[in-house]
DNA sequence: CTAATCGGTACCGGATTAGTACTATTTTCA
DNA sequence: TGAAAATAGTACTAATCCGGTACCGATTAG
């Protein structure tokens, strides 16, 4: 399974909390409780959304923190991009790819990035706006999302 | 940054060079030689593969693995499916979604599918055949992935 | 029958992450 | 002017997870 973080997990949570609260800014207090996180998580998390440019923060008695941009300017990439660094997978893909030193074996090193600009695109393409509006109707269940139908796959236990 | 396991990575490596391979069944330690992998690893990869049915296998003398479809058909998706259960973001998406107990509060929860869906839908489009043809014109480096414009985030040391 | 090869399970060490604690700084308000 | 409220920053700890290994069983070719 594909995974990020908590962080990025929490961070989405929180930013969809504030897309609702449309300019009233909330503490990280309030944020935490609404969303039944740990605060200092919570703290955490805000201020490194923070610096990345998508909140703006106001200190002191009555501070908080609201969102940089309307929402509909945020998308899903901005957000995990700026708790988890760069979207791209594998370690193979990245910054450090000087550590790959079997680079000119591998063949497909040159392909990893068509498939990470992919995942970006469809990430991209999903607007905080999008993500803060609670569906009408109840959840699609997509848990399980059914495999090709050349192939099976196993269902390990997670 | 969103990330996969290594398994899944050296699993399209194998995949890659079982593709280019044509037909002429590899043995384990051939592959692992052949892209400089740990064998014990390259093992236990083929073997989850084969079980996915993305591979035949052969025992004995002489034995090996094949693809069992041909690579146009096989994508991505379902490479990293196989080895990573099925594409699915976050601990609040996949099926232990029991455990979430605030589902009550999180207005997102319904949101991760959709989110799924375009990540999955990204990976299907791109098949093996693809990804073994060994690319002609060299990498076109996209290590680091553009940031929205409106939007800094910092680099973390990776 | 022997060697080669796949199949399965159990286990360990190390890296990464979630979460916490503490302190400094800024702002409001009485 | 002082106290309280809130964010900012850094350093640390504990737990989880993952990569990797070892070992033995099953199967097939020659």
């Amino acid at each position: 399974m594909i995974r990020i973080t908590r962080e990025a997990d929490y961070g989405i949570l929180l930013m969809t909390a504030l897309a609702q609260a449309k300019g009233q800014p909330c503490s990280a207090a309030a944020l935490a409780r609404q969303r039944r996180l740990p605060l200092p998580m919570v703290s955490k998390i805000l201020k490194t959304l923070t610096r990345a440019g998508l909140l703006k923060s106001q200190r002191g008695a009555q501070g908080g923190y609201i969102l940089a941009l309307p929402a509909a300017e945020i998308s899903a990439a901005d957000i995990i991009g700026a708790l988890e660094g760069p979207i791209a997978i594998t370690a193979c893909s990245d910054e450090s790819h000087d550590r790959c030193t079997r680079q000119e074996d591998c063949e497909v090193s040159g392909h990893w990035p068509r498939i990470n600009f992919a995942i970006y695109t469809a990430l991209q393409s999903i607007s905080l706006e999008e993500l803060s509006q609670p569906l009408a109707s109840r959840p699609v269940r997509f848990h399980s999302l059914s495999r090709a139908t050349t192939v099976r796959t196993v269902d390990r236990p997670v």
